[in-house]
DNA sequence: CCCGTACTCAAGCATCTGCTTTATCAAGCG
DNA sequence: CGCTTGATAAAGCAGATGCTTGAGTACGGG
């Protein structure tokens, strides 16, 4: 009975996919790791600000980030992608099997009447 | 070339689902429709607030709203939803082929060296 | 050891959000 | 018609967000 949890790891996901500018980073890192550096001369923007979508990228598990010399390179973590898939997928499901159901109901009925 | 207006439209969409209440009213309304009153006390919140929610999801497309007789019956336009798993699973796609590459290379190379 | 590079922390600021309260509107009932 | 019901409009407010600048911190080269 965790939903709460899930809820949460849910807003992050969602939110972090909210801004472009995180959006675009996804896009990047999955064709490869990259650093603040690059990301903020991509961007046009303050390594600061690239920092701080990161961070909310993090959070939400979409990516994690590594060590390596001076530069924290930073790789996509698809799972979370996989998991904001599957929440969508299951409200497409419901809507699906109810469609089915007023379909049947209504070659059964071949009518629209008191509606 | 309208890459612009995809971008507002992903923007509003995941913005939208980036909220718990939101997608408990996409939840819901997967399984029919539902006018702001019966919304509105399902989640212990005034009219006015739902109505704002509402707002926002018909902005991003995943929802249509009737008119009957004083309601203003909303509905889930599921290919919203859509949209936003094709992006998705766009950047999956191109993570998993680029995996692919990795794994080919590692096994012609069959050894972790200069890492 | 000092210096440059890559990065984070912290504070400030304009804007956006989510919700409230108050007021208004349109539809239907008596 | 007056009144209730379902809903929207507008304004206000606490808190979050996206960005900036300024001040550190950590690593490595010379």
């Amino acid at each position: 009975m965790d939903a709460t949890i899930d809820e949460e790891r849910l807003d992050a996901l969602f939110t972090a996919l909210g801004d472009r500018t995180r959006r675009d980073i996804v896009v990047r890192l999955s064709s490869g790791e990259a650093t603040v550096k690059e990301l903020a001369e991509r961007y046009a923007m303050t390594m600061q600000a690239v920092s701080q979508h990161l961070r909310v990228l993090e959070r939400s598990g979409l990516i994690s980030r590594g060590r390596h010399r001076q530069t924290r390179p930073c790789r996509l973590e698809p799972e979370a992608l996989a998991v904001a898939v599957s929440w969508i997928e299951e409200s497409r499901r419901t809507w699906a099997e109810r469609m089915d159901g007023l379909e049947t109901r209504l070659a059964q009925l071949q009518e629209g009447d008191d509606r």
